[in-house]
DNA sequence: AATGTGCCAGACACCGGTGTCAGAAAGAGC
DNA sequence: GCTCTTTCTGACACCGGTGTCTGGCACATT
């Protein structure tokens, strides 16, 4: 069963232990043409178990590791994940990293950050150029631009798998992971009418936004339902900038009556809100509760300490990237449990939330 | 002049619009060998204009890209930076890779964005593996890890480039991009001293830390110089984390006498200190000057915004990449101006800073 | 005119994997 | 024992670029 004939079982075996190792010289300690070797590499079903377990052997002995970048050119295709953002909070980004990297730590893939700009008018032809040239196993998609479909389409086009991070389903099961914004603003929204409130603000989101929308629709059903009728002088819009939440707040509690509480669709935009209070002079909780969402590292800072929502995104960027890559590798898994599409955010109860004292 | 002999001036030619262009499109469109093409691609000084302007007339005309796969094969080098960094604060990775961007805007390079685990026993394994699988052009090294003399040399060893960011000249000029914390911590004590203050506290940052020990020199020189004697029960150590902020500010204010005014080593740590005055019932200003160190989001959303130093790391960013880029495209820059090492930070004088009251 | 020199461009192998297809080995049916 | 399958493995070309080396041509030298 030796090597019969002229094989290709190459001549450069002599003993090169300090380079790479490359396939060939797995396919000349094993004894076995290199074909066999990469058949092993990729699990193909068609091998014997005998060879198998000689080329593994073979592998580990030398300490072989694939050359990604001969794969990704034979594949025509990178071992890559992109993470597209636009300007979300900086501390969102990095947690949705982390949880992504998490997920890959073991495999071969790598994880490609690309921030674009939004605003800019050729941001989808330079996303197609970057995919096109980098070919990424898929990429992930960050909010907001992540509620945008063409970006989504071009991917299709592209030949490249994605995954859709949002507020609220932005697409089907297998290429979205949502939070339950909506729901999670109303369970806010409740708590303050159960403390007592009942002349409650609200600060939205910029428009066009899917986020903003959810949020203010969970406040609005919520006040709806509790029978609570709505003041639109309390009602202001921002566009997630502390700024904007500062001009907002001082927009609204100038209002008579004020609100006794204001609900912010974001934590900067609650802080710029906390700001208007102090200029003013109304006293946080005791004469004014705000509440956020984010849970920025800003959120714990703040004087009172804001109450906030939390998005799981650390196990979102997990469960992102394992929906990206299964549709790949469809053992990469290992019975790591299901693929949740919907994971739920939690509210948080600092002391930015107090009863009306009037 | 035309192709004589057996040329592999290829057959696929047949209007291939469609697919992405090869070489081979442009070098048949072109009437020359790929070879000759490739010359073309990467500047070489070795051929004619006529040549030059004839084949980049053709990559033009079908819009040729050349397949960053395929050139890693070959280069056995991936047009790849990789940014290297752990847990500082998320907006600075961000801004960072903001400058970075700027700068490989329009070239081929891809930036890839790899946290480590400082922590982990394995870590230099971990980065010497990826290292090695992706073959990056450089690596960027942002601080704290970037003070790890065993990181730089494994990058020397694997044959990577690298750029360490950091508080103070860690490397020589190519290897460096350096803040001047020492001197604008200087600047931000000197500043406390002329409005009055002579009881001021320190929280330093974690020892071992490059950082942390360049702010508090900065500190003790300025004292120093200025005559006034250090009280230390009014220093104290954090971890660069906002509640060990809150337990060094709950320390040092209850000494008695107790300091007019607190610098604190970063943002985070200056957000717990004043908490703790809060806690206490210590207004800021009036009764305890605070200044913090990093400019983080959360410095201006502070009641009182807080007075801090800002890097300048988008510019840091910028100046990194370049400094990694030259070294292997050596006209990348175009005449962008010098590299500078040392960029200055600059301190911000906000509401958190008074004049002391007793 | 014959030779020397320098500049350009092409042929060819190669980087390190993978797809295709043909063919060998092993088991089934007669 | 001899075909017919089925299962596994190897040769070879290929992915799309780059390094090396050789050779053609123009011009200068003798």
């Amino acid at each position: 069963m030796q090597a019969k004939g002229k094989s290709n079982l190459v001549s450069k075996s002599a003993a090169c232990k300090s380079a790479n190792p490359t396939i060939n010289d797995v396919a000349a300690l094993a004894g076995v043409s290199k074909k066999t070797v990469s058949r092993v590499i990729n699990r193909s079903p068609l091998l014997s178990d005998a060879t198998r377990d000689k080329v593994e052997t073979a592998i580990r002995k030398i300490g072989f590791v694939p050359n990604p970048q001969a794969r990704a050119l034979a594949l025509r295709r990178n071992f890559l994940i992109v993470l597209l953002h636009d300007n979300p909070n900086a501390q969102t980004v990095l947690n949705f990293q982390t949880g992504v990297l998490q997920t890959i730590r073991d495999s071969d893939l790598a994880l490609v950050v690309r921030p674009v700009d939004r605003d800019s008018a050729d941001m989808l032809a330079d996303v197609r150029t970057f995919l096109e040239k980098q070919r990424p196993l898929g990429v992930l998609l960050l909010p907001p631009i992540s509620e945008r479909g063409d970006l989504a389409d071009l991917c299709r086009n592209a030949g490249v798998e994605y995954v859709r991070i949002g507020s609220a389903m932005l697409d089907d099961e297998a290429h979205c992971v949502a939070s339950n914004d909506r729901e999670v603003v109303s369970e806010a929204c409740q708590a303050l009418i159960e403390r007592g409130h009942r002349r409650i603000g609200f600060v939205r989101g910029p428009s066009g936004f899917r986020s903003a929308q959810e949020r203010e629709d969970g406040f609005r059903d919520t006040m709806a339902q509790a029978g609570i009728a709505l003041n639109e002088e309390w009602i202001a819009q921002g566009n997630y900038r502390f700024s904007s939440g500062l001009v907002a707040g001082e927009q609204i509690l100038k209002a008579a009556p004020r609100p006794t509480a204001i609900l912010a669709s974001n934590d900067e935009m609650a802080a710029g809100v906390m700001h208007a209070a102090k200029h003013l002079g109304i006293d946080v909780p005791s004469k004014l509760s705000i509440v956020g969402f984010d849970d920025s590292p800003t959120a714990s800072h703040l004087w009172p300490p804001l109450s906030t929502v939390r998005w799981p995104i650390v196990e979102m960027g997990r469960v992102a990237a394992r929906k990206l890559v299964a549709r790949y590798l469809p053992d990469f898994d290992e019975g790591a449990g299901p693929l949740p599409t919907r994971l739920a955010s939690t509210f948080i109860d600092r002391a930015s939330m107090g009863s009306p004292s009037d």
